[in-house]
DNA sequence: TTGTTTATGATAGTATTACTATTACCTTTG
DNA sequence: CAAAGGTAATAGTAATACTATCATAAACAA
């Protein structure tokens, strides 16, 4: 099964059937999962998935029109499990920069397995979105993709954290800027670190990312 | 000519044949370089390109193995060409807090017309860096292309600023990162204020984005 | 001057990718 | 049991990302 317990909703602009809707759609977002993690999104095609998960290219397009289409549903689905952590992790939790502090460590940790959504890998989703999820922005039909809402999970949680941001510092002027040079920046960081470390700092024993981003956001807001 | 004085010298696993040595070679760079900032970097193809240039796909192969290499020489040569600048905006300024200032200011503002090197268009490879740069280590090949040395020239561009900000803070501890993190950034939130608003802050008469990255590196480093 | 290298162009061809269309089977549901 | 919907199998197209071969023209050397 998809998930257990929880559905997370995603935008109906993000595929043409909704795989969480049949046994192929549930296997078609596992085995793209594994194989875009593996392979890297440029070398990743609909044939080899269809191999992958014995289907056929054709039945596949019965679901997402292309594979940018279908990264940026995983996108929107890893959003939407963000928002859905987030959410958790904040219930009780009174003081603001409290609030903050447990918001930031969620954006910027590695992520660890998450058992609510069995047919999601958390790990490899992770991965992809270090590696793949500017992407699915980074290109000439952002405008476009941003009319069908495929950034809709993204906005949402930067703006939660910026209101929390606003609540601690009502005249700060850069909320936004700075939730998304901290989500941003921590993909990279954590890229560079396994790939290009003398653009980074790696502290043995530390995970100088998160501890690197939560003083960066107090620091600028509490000056 | 390519340059009308000073060339920028390009390590020579970015190409098969140095552009810079031939007419050809140089329409190349200026031909690609239009049609990159136009299409973008998907639907962006030698074919295309070779017709724009009024040559053959067959010659452009001559100089570069694909596209994937000639959009890391084009970053090459960006970096290149900013680590000329920065040397020249900071000589003869003394006190490292105003060399560091400088020093982001340049990283982050927007790029405006260079007569130096007529063949380049700098405003547009401005553009290319913003919304394709970080394809070029975004990819599974990264480790094989940062042996060829494809990121040499923004990592000496990293370790020259970092070196200013140990300078005012010998005791900091993420130098690399709080760098690289501007300058992913501030493309980032270009890309942003142009495209999806929502996750950045665009500031009526300001230019946000080289505001808030000066802060916050000091608010940083001088906490 | 002749010969030789080098640069480019012209042409052709291959494998892969990204799709689209058609048909037919096999379940589920009514 | 029949209709409807979902899936598989097959085939095919256009574009992409190359590679190879040959001709020609300019450059340069003997």
């Amino acid at each position: 099964m998809y998930q257990s317990t929880i559905t997370l909703q995603i935008n109906n602009n993000a595929f043409v059937k909704d795989p969480a809707s049949t046994d192929l759609g549930k296997k078609i977002i596992s085995g793209s999962i594994d194989l875009i993690s593996e392979l890297g999104f440029e070398n990743f095609t609909f044939k080899k998935l269809s191999q992958h998960i014995s289907s056929t290219e054709a039945s596949v397009y019965r679901y997402f029109n292309g594979k940018h289409q279908l990264l940026a549903y995983l996108v929107l689905w890893y959003w939407s499990w963000q928002k859905y952590r987030l959410a958790l992790r904040l219930t009780n939790i009174e003081d603001p920069k409290e609030r903050l502090r447990r918001a930031i460590i969620l954006l910027t940790e590695r992520v660890s397995e998450d058992s609510t959504f069995s047919q999601i890998n958390e790990i490899k989703l992770h991965l992809i979105l270090i590696s793949e999820a500017s992407k699915v922005f980074l290109n000439k039909d952002v405008d476009k993709d941003n009319q069908l809402g495929y950034f809709t999970q993204y906005k949402e949680v930067v703006n939660r954290i910026s209101e929390i941001i606003l609540e601690i510092n009502p005249s700060f002027k850069y909320p936004h800027m700075l939730v998304s040079t901290v989500i941003e920046g921590s993909h990279h960081q954590r890229f560079f670190a396994e790939h290009l470390p003398r653009l980074t700092n790696v502290i043995e024993g530390e995970d100088a990312v998160t501890s690197f981003y939560v003083e960066l956001v107090f620091n600028e807001i509490e000056k």
